[in-house]
DNA sequence: CAAGGAAATGATAACGTTGTCATATGTATT
DNA sequence: AATACATATGACAACGTTATCATTTCCTTG
């Protein structure tokens, strides 16, 4: 009942070959004679052999193993970006690690430095906000491990990045606003500590800027990227004497708050109120009115993302191959959905 | 700077003891003098040693890894078991890979037993529809594979599993709309081949009966467990001459969508309808108005399993230890919120 | 006090792969 | 024909851990 697994030497015997070619046929190494070749392969499929994992990872090779490492407790933002990771390293034959890490503890570093040696790690995959921590970068860096971030922060040249330009993406979706004749546009920011959080009020006082409008702080609320730190925010928002209306929250979780609160207080929407949020989350249109937000490819730079690295996996198998460019930044653009319009008049 | 992570032999040598010893000491054996073992762990703790896992899980004994196996393309449903197993697999030291896995291929099984084995996972959980699937399980079993289903199918006894009595949630939350007034339900199931459908749905018949009446036909829909595959039902349901004063949705991703059917059709909820879902996931408190639902706890029956996956294979590396109760049944609860109310009268 | 057994420890093989090195063969260059 | 060099192959060590078995020490028991 439990046959054991073939291992490389059973192949090597139904071939007729040692090992050691046997695992030159499997790693496409050169000095193997076509016929060889072929009568490897053949037995490989017939054992239906498959190598063992520890065994490579042991000699220190390669764990085809990959980490997506994230500090957010695990909103729709981290499934969506597991979802697009996945998609490639399953094509690749790598499989993905889940690691949550409590990015403000005292020894974030260590601890990621020792995960990816217990482990036998190939390579880590960042998001927001673990990846803008200097101290992880540092050791990244310095102790040689391939990585990606997935952040809107500016490029280090020690580390390779996904991302979209959050600055104009932000610009983009307050234009639209304003495009409509939204002139008193509220706005709730991010987690301080998060590299698209300054990036997205920004861009936000850059549009205003370009229609010769003033950020105002009467309107500018804090939030802290979730649906529930957004209830408190919109509430005083509409409740001031001279309402903003138009909302854009820096995200769609908390621009559905937004929603809820609008609601709640009896506003017919999107005529008494236009919300707008950012990301574009499978959320985004399964709140009333769909909201009309800005479109962060999510699963694409993922994808991305798992392709950079596992590209640089290759070329640091073979340096002579291409090596592949450490930047990408993809392109985002407005969905419009239902939850703008042009302000009703007084 | 690249310093080279310590070794077994590091610590043999910094005690001034054998390799066996060591391990002796970092499993927890017996025949190790107090003495020794403390001179150990001191030699341990100073040289940060941590043990290589490729090498652990070569010998076969375990690599501390766990997959998650799912067949769900990735809906928040599955974002949630991944916090819970998370939260319970890093306070035991144990690793979390998530796989995705196509659960009409006509190789499951053997795709799922080749996973297990090239990775030497210590074992697996698996959440609906994967867990369901006769083969997966029969080999699973064959191959002594430790594993938890998360499902609400009935219990096999070659297989622990955790879940919550979906039959008695369903009829629970329609006793909730029937003492409201409701006396025309609407119903959408989820897809055909999960467990819980069938389930659902039964529960909602028991609850109807025990009312003294008999489900309706005309007001039963298929929809498919996601947020667009409710639209069409929910809008036949809608259009109908005598359509339902309530919509009870399998789950909230299609309640979400019945929602949004409603808004976009100028009814006023819950006044003309109402509406109810399944399983509390985080979206259900986002939407408008917030959901009531029935509250599955899908973070702690993650938990649970993880827990309980873990305490199998403690039981089987110390077979005197205690035997865990293979099946789990965790408490649910009807959530009432504000999308559910008594009908207007005509 | 001899004998028997439990407790404590270590030398070495084993897990399944890849890397190093040696060797054998073929083929081009002098 | 002698040399050089690329191609093709295999024997064996190595990775870091655990398991087996042997050995030493200590205590108990008749």
């Amino acid at each position: 009942m439990v046959e054991r697994k073939p291992t490389i030497i059973d192949v090597a015997r139904a071939a007729g070959a040692s090992i050691k070619t046997v695992s030159r046929v499997m790693n496409n190494e050169r000095y193997v004679s076509a016929e060889t070749r072929e009568r490897v392969m053949k037995a490989m499929v017939e054992l239906k052999f498959q190598p063992n994992r520890s065994a490579q990872s042991l000699k220190g090779d390669r764990s085809y193993l990959i980490a997506h490492i994230y500090g957010d407790p695990g909103g729709p933002y981290t499934g969506e970006i597991q979802i697009g990771l996945l998609r490639h390293c399953r094509s690749e034959g790598y499989h993905l690690l889940i690691e949550e890490i409590d990015y403000s503890a005292a020894d974030v570093a260590e601890r990621v430095h020792n995960l990816v040696h217990q482990l036998s790690l190939d390579g880590v995959v960042l998001t927001a906000p673990v990846t803008d921590n200097d101290e992880v970068l540092r050791m990244l860096s310095e102790a040689d491990i391939p990585h990606v971030r997935i952040t809107p922060a500016v490029e280090r040249a020690d580390s390779a990045s996904v991302r979209i330009d959050e600055r104009a993406a932000a610009a983009d979706i307050t234009l639209h606003l304003l495009a409509f004749g939204h002139r008193r546009i509220g706005f709730i920011k991010g987690l301080p500590n998060h590299a698209g959080t300054d990036l997205r009020y920004g861009g936000y006082c850059d549009a205003l800027r370009e229609y010769g409008l003033e950020p105002d702080e009467e309107i500018v609320e804090q939030g802290g990227f979730t649906y529930r730190s957004s209830l408190a925010p919109a509430r005083r928002l509409l409740t001031l004497k001279n309402p903003p209306t138009a909302i854009f929250a820096s995200n769609d979780e908390m621009a559905a708050g937004v929603l809820s609160v609008a609601h709640d207080r009896g506003l017919s929407l999107p005529t008494d109120l236009s919300v707008v949020g950012f990301d574009d989350i499978q959320l985004s249109e399964m709140v009333w009115p769909p909201l009309t937000t800005v479109r962060q490819p999510i699963q694409d730079m993922a994808d991305a993302a798992a392709e950079l690295l596992i590209a640089m996996l290759a070329h640091r198998r073979q340096p002579d191959g291409p090596k592949p460019a450490p930047h990408r930044v993809l392109p985002h653009n407005v969905v419009i959905r239902r939850s703008t319009a042009p302000p009703s008049r007084r």
